[in-house]
RNA sequence: GGGCGCGUGGUCUAGCGGUUAUGACGUCACCCUGACACGGUGAAGGUCGCCAGUUCAAAUCUGGCCGCGCCCA
């Protein structure tokens, strides 16, 4: 008591410099609330000891703390990167959000996953970079504007190029900001100096090079394909835009009559009656006996009557329907190679116009104009006017549709760019084979590799007018195609000065697969590029692994002649509390900047990492987020208790106490634990394993920090066992705390930063302070097997406590005895802990033949026996002891039957043996203590 | 249709050949204890999806089945 009063208003009184903190803020006494009405009830006069013992405020208020640190690293530039660095590099590129977008919890995942990992390695003294930026976006951000405008009654189709460039061009401008925002209250330590944008004049360049590049080595070229066309936004996507859905339509059975007017016909199975005017065929399999006579005759086209062969292809499915296929050449990609193959066939006629509503001369002139659902439901009336609609089925199929309009795709030949992607694929096969480039966590390789080896043509060009010009033009002259960094004013083959551009963009991931070399300079040889390039380790979603990763490997050997980065790790996704995935699309996510407001940024970084691994889907909500705040709360009164129990002036632990034979167990215990800590959370991060490495540190600070070691350390701190015991209890405190905080700081950094300014430590700042080394601290097994039987007679004490009910204000009296000598001098030594800890009267130790004390309550545990005074209410029962009987029965029994085997006896390797012998031996005796202690309850 | 992955107390999860199966949340009981009720102490709760097999020994390895998820067509 006294102690306390004498310490605690000087350690109120420590300013370390560098804390800008600006006096308590509103809150800061913390006397307010429920809480402080509760404990300033009448008869518990507070007057007369400190109000606020230490220099932090009681309640832990993340908002000031946060904003206070963010501006202070901000404006020592902490997070920048070595323009020069001497160490070696530890770079990573922010995944480029949209730059119109708003980030969404799944971003602050990956965003908190890569913090942990830079932070660490920065304290680690590497030269880190973290680089920030964001994605123009193309198609989203053109939809987005689109959907806006059209509510002004705009029509955004309808404006000039430019017009339309620069109104999105403006939205941008407009969200930009905020975005910037949320990647700052976050928390994460991003060099804000080198921010890039995707559609930044470098960007451009990149670009350009990059395509031009691949256009000389014969790598892309410009065709009528079969592409997925988006008919709502009128532009092609590339097959990783397009989603499949099982959905349920209808399935017709039609009658193609033969076209010699003979009687019947051929019947088809179709979804898609409305292509019925661009068919050329109809297909069956070639050894499909039902249709062998029908090869080769004619059948008319309904409606239409136009006269097709039957064909025979391989691909038809005999199974499915009739067996019999309508060959739409233009509207299939199934019907595509079947066309392809029949060289014979006519050339079919274009039936639909850019937003697939059926045009041309094929159709006729009342179905014109119509879009596809009311083409098919009036294509399907005239059908069963006409007779030849047989029947109609219920059919379950999978529908391909626009990830970003949900357009449903309409497969349609037309003429664009594509990236020849074999060539590219194999350098990055290899170099995940050879462990050059590896994904974390291993599982996702298998499905990568199968994704590299199926790899298909990539579509780049979009008929839209956001993004990157491909750089292309056309020489009118002489029909040459021209592709250039700079945009040419002749033809360089005839000289002709009559050129014409490309009219389309290219595809947004073809600027963000040249990110982590681009956003360093390239194809510029800049300085950050040589020193930060490849970059160290990628951290994204899942559902980007090949839309983004995969291709960035490509470019990465392609063009910047490296793998971009050594590791890739792979988040989760984070789902809702209906367990959907959270994404911008469902708006189910709620904003980052609004949980930090309500909760802090630390909160949430926690939440996030702890106790759902990073790594598998999970669900964020306000139960994860109040088990962030619980644990950030415990850490704070942890340091506040700490804060006020240490001496003045007390030097920074610049080294651990060092201890000797005649140090305090639960000093040498906690250091143990903390070098097993330490080197934990090491080996985990080194393996990305993000969440075990905050659960190792959880389980530290709030288990053996908070709930044992301190408890059993309040004693010493007090002075009551003495001075010299006393110093050495503060030092390790004192250590164990600030190496603790310095693991934490990755993780929690805001909160961190702020405690530690509160505890002796040097430097200036805890996010440049160095990463401890658990070597630091000698391994030390035994102080951690000398205090088990120390924790587990107090815990059996306090259980006894409970089982008979004894009043808490009750100090009953306790007897142990312990199973050897060495327990002996032990339990002996660490009797006042036990005593104070499990609120006992006095604590006697029994020799081995001192009977059971009369009247007393009992438990054996491996260790010792431990005896408690029953009060005079005690329920006399002994449910546990006979309970306890019978788990440690079923146990024997299972250990005798096992060496009862002989088979185990000779083939089990013989220290297995001995151990299931000595547990057995040890079940036995335990067992016989307490059918001797049952004996003498029953006696009682 | 093809491929991949996952099933562990009510929920989420660790463990991945020999452990008395880990922890978090939730539940129950007692408690405002000189850091913390956003807390403390104690307790209850699991035949590790099912069935075979391998093995002296299976939550852990293999196969089949059931259920769920994801990717691709």
């Amino acid at each position: 008591m006294e102690r306390l009063r004498r310490h605690a208003p000087g350690a109120r009184d420590r300013r370390f410099p560098p804390a800008p903190r600006s006096g308590p803020g509103p809150g800061d006494d913390g006397a307010r609330g429920g809480r402080g009405a509760r404990r300033d009830r009448p008869g518990r006069p507070r007057e007369g000891r400190p109000l606020s013992a230490t220099a932090l405020p009681p309640r832990f208020e993340p908002g000031p703390i946060e904003a206070r640190w963010q501006e202070a690293w901000q404006r020592l530039g902490t997070f920048r990167a070595p323009d020069r660095p001497s160490a070696p590099p530890f770079a990573l590129i922010l995944p480029p959000p949209n730059v119109t977008g708003i980030l969404t919890i799944g971003h602050m995942l990956g965003d908190t996953v890569m913090d942990v990992l830079v932070r660490r390695q920065r304290a680690r003294g590497r030269a880190a970079l973290w680089l920030p930026g964001t994605d123009h976006a193309g198609l989203s951000t053109q939809v987005e504007v689109r959907r806006r405008l059209q509510k002004e009654g705009v029509d955004f189709g309808a404006l000039p190029r430019e017009e339309a460039v620069a109104r999105v061009q403006a939205w941008k401008d407009e969200h930009e900001p905020r975005i910037r925002e949320q990647i700052r209250a976050g928390g994460f330590s991003v060099d804000w100096s080198r921010y890039r944008y995707t559609l930044d004049p470098a960007s451009a360049r990149a670009t350009r090079v990059a395509f031009v590049a691949l256009f000389d080595a014969g790598l892309l070229y410009r065709g009528e394909r079969m592409v997925n066309w988006d008919p709502r936004l009128e532009t092609a996507i590339s097959d990783l835009e397009v989603v499949h859905r099982e959905e349920e339509t209808e399935l017709l059975y039609v009658r193609y009559p033969w076209a010699d007017g003979s009687p019947g016909g051929i019947e088809v199975a179709t979804v898609r009656p409305e292509t019925i005017f661009g068919d050329v065929a109809v297909a069956v399999h070639p050894d499909d006996e039902r249709h062998r006579a029908e090869v080769g005759r004619s059948v008319r086209v309904p409606i239409v009557d136009r006269i097709v062969p039957v064909i025979t292809d391989p691909s038809v499915d005999p199974e499915f329907g009739a067996g019999a296929l309508k060959i739409t050449p233009r509207h299939d990609p199934v019907d595509r190679e079947i066309f392809l193959r029949h060289p014979d066939l006519a050339e079919p006629d274009e039936i639909f116009d850019p937003r697939a509503r059926l045009l041309g001369p094929g159709v006729p002139a009342e179905l014109r104009g119509l879009g596809r659902e009311e083409a098919r439901k009036r294509t399907t009336e005239r059908l069963a006017a006409d007779g030849l609609l047989l029947r109609r089925e219920r059919h379950r199929h999978s529908v391909a549709r626009s990830e970003r309009s949900d357009a449903v795709i309409e497969p349609r030949l037309s003429t664009q760019w594509f990236v020849r992607m074999r060539p590219l694929a194999e350098p990055v096969e290899q170099a995940v084979r050879r462990g050059e480039i590896r994904i974390w966590p291993e599982r996702w390789r298998r499905t990568f590799d199968r994704w590299m080896e199926e790899l298909q043509d990539w579509c780049i060009s979009r008929q839209i007018v956001w993004g990157h010009p491909v750089p292309v033009d056309y020489c009118r002259a002489c029909g040459r195609t021209i592709a250039s960094v700079e945009r040419p004013t002749e033809c360089p083959g005839c000289h002709g000065r009559e050129l014409a551009a490309d009219p389309d963009v290219l595809d947004t991931w073809f600027t963000s697969w040249l990110w982590p070399f681009a956003a360093l300079g390239w194809p510029e040889p800049t300085a950050d590029l040589a020193r930060y390039y490849p970059t160290s380790v990628l951290v994204t979603g899942r559902d980007i692994m090949f839309f983004w990763v995969a291709r960035m490997m490509m470019a990465g050997y392609r063009f910047a002649g490296a793998r971009p980065f050594s590791d890739v790790y792979l988040t989760g996704m984070v789902r809702d509390a209906e367990e959907r995935r959270m994404s911008k699309h469902l708006g189910n996510s709620p904003d980052p900047i609004a949980v930090i407001r309500e909760r802090g940024a630390d909160a949430m970084r926690f939440a996030l990492v702890f106790p759902n691994p990073t790594d598998d889907d999970g669900p964020f909500g306000t139960a994860s987020l109040d088990g962030g705040r619980n644990f950030l709360t415990k850490l704070w009164n942890l340091v506040r208790f700490t804060v006020g129990h240490l001496p003045d002036g007390l030097a920074p632990p610049r080294a651990p106490p060092s201890l000797g034979p005649g140090s305090l167990l639960e000093n040498r215990w906690i250091l143990a634990r903390y070098h097993r800590t330490a080197g934990s959370v090491d080996e985990a991060l080194e393996a990305f394993q993000v969440t075990r490495a905050a659960t190792d540190l959880h389980g530290f600070v709030w288990h053996d920090l908070a709930d044992r070691y301190v408890e059993i350390a309040k004693e010493a701190l007090a002075g009551r066992r003495g001075e010299p015991a006393r110093r050495e209890t503060e030092a390790t405190l004192a250590f164990v705390l600030e190496r603790t905080l310095r693991l934490l700081a990755p993780f929690v950094p805001h909160v961190t930063e702020e405690l530690w300014h509160a505890l002796p430590h040097d430097g200036e700042l805890l996010a440049t302070a160095p990463w401890p080394s658990a070597a630091e601290v000698a391994p030390d097994p035994s102080a951690e097997t000398a205090i088990a039987p120390v924790l587990e007679a107090i815990r059996l004490f306090r259980n006894l406590r409970a089982e008979e009910e004894v009043p808490l204000d009750a100090s009953p009296a306790a007897w142990i005895r312990p199973a050897g000598d060495d327990g002996a001098r032990l339990l002996a030594a660490e009797s006042a802990t036990i005593v104070r800890l499990a609120r006992l009267g006095r604590l006697e130790l029994l020799t081995p033949d001192a009977p059971a004390p009369p009247g007393s309550a009992s438990r054996v545990a491996p260790e010792a026996e431990c005896y408690l005074e029953r009060p005079a209410t005690s329920p006399r029962k002994v449910d546990a002891l006979a309970r306890e009987r019978e788990r440690l029965a079923s146990l024997l029994a299972k250990a005798r039957s096992r060496l009862g085997d002989d088979g185990f006896r000779h083939r089990a390797p013989p220290q297995v043996v001995e151990e299931a012998e000595a547990k057995a031996r040890e079940l036995e005796e335990r067992i016989g203590r307490i059918d001797r202690h049952l004996e003498e309850a029953a006696k009682a």
